[in-house]
DNA sequence: GCATGTCCCGTAAACGTTTACGACGATACT
DNA sequence: AGTATCGTCGTAAACGTTTACGGGACATGC
C-alpha cells in the first residue's frame, strides 16, 4: 500500500477526503484537514505526478530547450544560467517547476522537441536560439502547448517572444563608430539561419543607409558562434583587400577569439581597429582594452520570458493579463576604449 | 477517444495487441505488428508518459541537478553543456533522454532534489557540487533511486562518484611553482563547504609537506567561486603583510577577476607573481600572459558520468557491469606564462 | 479421436491521483 | 413536523498504459 491510499488507511479517512484536505478544497473540516497535513508532512508523502498528471493531463513543470556541447555556446558563461534562474523566480510563487531540456548536438532540435512534447512532461515550453524558418513553432502551436520563444522567427502565425534589441545594438554601434569617422565598418554574423543574424543584418543595413554609407557585401563576415568563430572573423577581416577601420560583433564569446587573431597581427583594439562587442561578459571588463559592449539583466530577462508564458497559458491567464507577448528587450551600452579607434577626416 | 485505443479502434484489433506489437512483444503476428507499427506513424502516436510511468514505474529519463545563478557559477555554463552533451551521448543509445534540473539560489538543495525526486519524474539522477556533508546522498539512497555524482563527499555509506583530480592539479601545481624557488604559495578556495574545497586543501598541505614547507593559514584565502571572487582572492592577497610569490586557484572564472585585481595594482602574473589557474576556457589562453591551467574534456566527463549512472541502474547493470564506481577524472597541464615567475635563490 | 502444443489475440486488472455524485446527519426554516 | 440547506465525507469512475491470464484456432503426435 503506498501514496494516498496509505495515507487514508492510517487517518482511518477514505482517500477521496484526504486528497481533497491535501489539495485545499473547501468542503472538509478543517480539523481532519490539519490531521491529514500533519501525518502527510510526517510520513513525508508527497503526490505521484504520474498519477497526478496522468488524472489531471498537466503537470505542474515547464520545459526550456536549449543546445547543449561547449563548443557551440555562442553566449558564454552563465547565460542560460542567468536567464533561467530569473525564469525560476517566476514561477516559483505559483509552485511551478523548471526542467531544461537539453538538445544533443547531433538530434535534430525539431524531432527533440517533438520527443520531449510527446513525453507529456511538461505543461509550457520556452524555447531559444530561434530559427528564420523554425519548425519547432508550428509544431508547438499544432500541439497546443504554450510555449514562448527567446528570439523572434520569420515562421508564419502569431506566437508570443522576447528577443534582445539586436537593431538597437546595431543602431547604436554603427552611429556611434560614423561619429568617429568610420565608414568602413564589418560585422560578425552567425553562419545558420538563426534568427537574430538576419536581424542584425537588416538592422545594419539600415543603419547604413541612414548614414548615406553604400552596403558592401564583403564586410559580412559569417563564422561560427563561439570563440573560434571570433578568430576567423579576425582572420577574414584582416585578409580583406580593403580592411575595415571597424567591426561589430553578434555574440558574446566572438571577442575573445577576434581579440585573439588580432594580437597576434599586431593590431590593437581602439587604436587600429575599433571594436563593439556584444553582451557584457566576466571577461569583457578585463579585455586589454577593455571592450565596448551592452548589459542586459539576464534574472530580469528570465523573469519576463517565465511571466510570458504563464500569459499564455490558460490556467495563469487571468493573473498575468498581457495577451499575447512580444517583446524587445532593451541593452545598455557599457562603453570600453577598444572603439576609440578615430578616423581622422 | 486518445492514445492507444484510437489507434486500437482504427485499426479494429484490441489495446493488449496494439501495446504488445509496438513494444515488441514477441507473441504478435509479424504482420499485424507491420499493421500497427504503420498506423502509429502515420497518426503520429506517441505513448503518454504519464500513462506509462504511472503502470511502469519508470520514466526513461534521468535528471541531472544543477545550481542556477550566473554570479555563484565558477565554472561558466559550458562546462555543464560541455558535461551533458557527454551524457546525453552515453544515455542516447538507451532511449533514455537528459532532464537537467536547475536548483534556484534562492531553495535548499536538498529540498529542491526532494522534490524532484518526490515527482517521479526520473529513473536516476546525476547530482553535483557536492558538500562536504551532503543531505543529498543520504536522501537518494533512502528513496533507493539510483544516482552518481559529479564530486566526493564525506557522507558516510558508499555511493558511486567521479570527481576532478585535484590533488594532482594541486600537487603538480606545487611540484612546479617549488622547482621555480617559491615557498610561500598562497591558494584560493571557496567559500563554502563544497567537498572540492576540502580535496583541494588537503592535498595543498600534503604537497606543502613533500617539499618541507611549513603550512602557513594566512595563506589560504576563501571566496566565491566566479570572477568576483578572484578579484577578491587579488585583493586579499595583495594585503598580507608578507606577500605571496605564487598563487593556485580552484575555479576557473578566479583567473579573470585575480588579473584583473592584480591588473590594476600593477603586478603582473608571470613577473611579479606566479599563477595558476584551474580549468581551461576560451578566456585562459588570451589572457595577457596566457594563464598556465589544466585542460579535460568535458564530453568525456559526460560519457563516464552517463555510464556509472547506467551501471547502477538495475535494468542496465549487466551491460555496463562495472558496479559502484568511484573514479578519479585527471586532467592536463597546460602550460602558460603566468607562472613564469622565477624566485632567485 | 483425443491429448498436447503453438501461435495469436482479447479481457481485465493495476499503477496513484482527482473529482463528480450521492449519502448522511445536523441545523434552519416554514 | 416536514422540508430545505449545509457541512462533511465515502464511493467509484476516469486518465493511458502494460501485462498476466485465459481462450480460440490450428497443427502435431499418439
Amino acid at each position: 500500500m503506498k501514496g494516498i491510499r496509505r495515507l487514508a488507511q492510517q487517518l482511518d479517512i477514505s482517500i477521496g477526503t484526504v486528497s481533497r484536505a491535501l489539495n485545499g478544497k473547501p468542503d472538509v473540516n478543517e480539523q481532519t484537514r490539519a490531521r491529514v497535513l500533519e501525518a502527510a508532512a510526517a510520513m513525508g508523502y508527497v503526490p505521484n505526478q504520474a498519477g497526478r498528471s496522468l488524472r489531471e493531463g498537466s503537470t505542474k513543470a515547464i520545459g526550456f530547450t536549449i543546445e547543449s556541447g561547449a563548443d557551440t555556446a555562442g553566449n558564454g558563461d552563465n547565460f542560460f544560467l542567468g536567464v533561467i534562474d530569473g525564469v525560476q523566480a517566476a514561477f516559483s510563487r505559483h509552485h511551478l517547476d523548471l526542467v531544461v531540456l537539453p538538445c544533443s548536438t547531433e538530434e535534430d532540435p525539431s524531432q527533440y522537441l517533438r520527443r520531449m512534447v510527446a513525453r507529456g512532461m511538461v505543461d509550457g515550453m520556452i524555447i531559444s536560439a530561434t530559427h528564420r524558418r523554425d519548425a519547432r513553432i508550428e509544431l508547438l502551436a499544432n500541439a497546443r502547448l504554450p510555449f514562448v520563444a527567446l528570439g523572434r522567427s520569420g515562421t508564419p502565425g502569431p506566437h508570443p517572444w522576447i528577443d534582445l534589441d539586436f537593431e538597437g545594438v546595431v543602431n547604436r554601434g554603427v552611429d556611434r563608430l560614423v561619429a568617429k569617422g568610420h565608414r568602413r565598418i564589418a560585422v560578425g554574423l552567425p553562419s545558420n539561419d538563426i534568427n537574430l543574424g538576419f536581424v542584425f543584418f537588416e538592422g545594419y543595413k539600415a543603419a547604413l543607409a541612414r548614414h548615406g554609407i553604400p552596403f558592401d557585401p564583403a564586410l559580412i563576415i559569417r563564422a561560427g558562434s563561439s570563440e573560434q568563430g571570433g578568430y576567423q572573423i579576425a582572420h577574414e577581416l584582416l585578409n580583406l583587400p580593403e580592411r575595415p577601420t571597424a567591426v561589430i560583433l553578434i555574440y558574446e564569446m566572438m571577442a575573445i577569439g577576434l581579440y585573439r587573431r588580432l594580437n597576434e597581427a599586431g593590431v590593437r583594439p581602439g587604436r587600429d581597429i575599433a571594436v563593439i562587442g556584444f553582451r557584457e561578459g566576466p571577461q569583457s571588463r578585463f579585455l586589454s582594452p577593455p571592450l565596448t559592449c551592452f548589459r542586459l539583466s539576464l534574472r530580469d530577462l528570465g523573469v519576463a520570458l517565465g511571466e510570458s508564458l504563464l500569459a499564455s497559458m490558460p490556467a495563469y491567464a487571468e493573473i498575468y493579463p498581457q495577451g499575447l507577448v512580444r517583446r524587445i528587450w532593451p541593452l545598455e551600452l557599457v562603453p570600453g576604449e577598444s572603439d576609440d579607434f578615430i578616423i581622422p577626416r
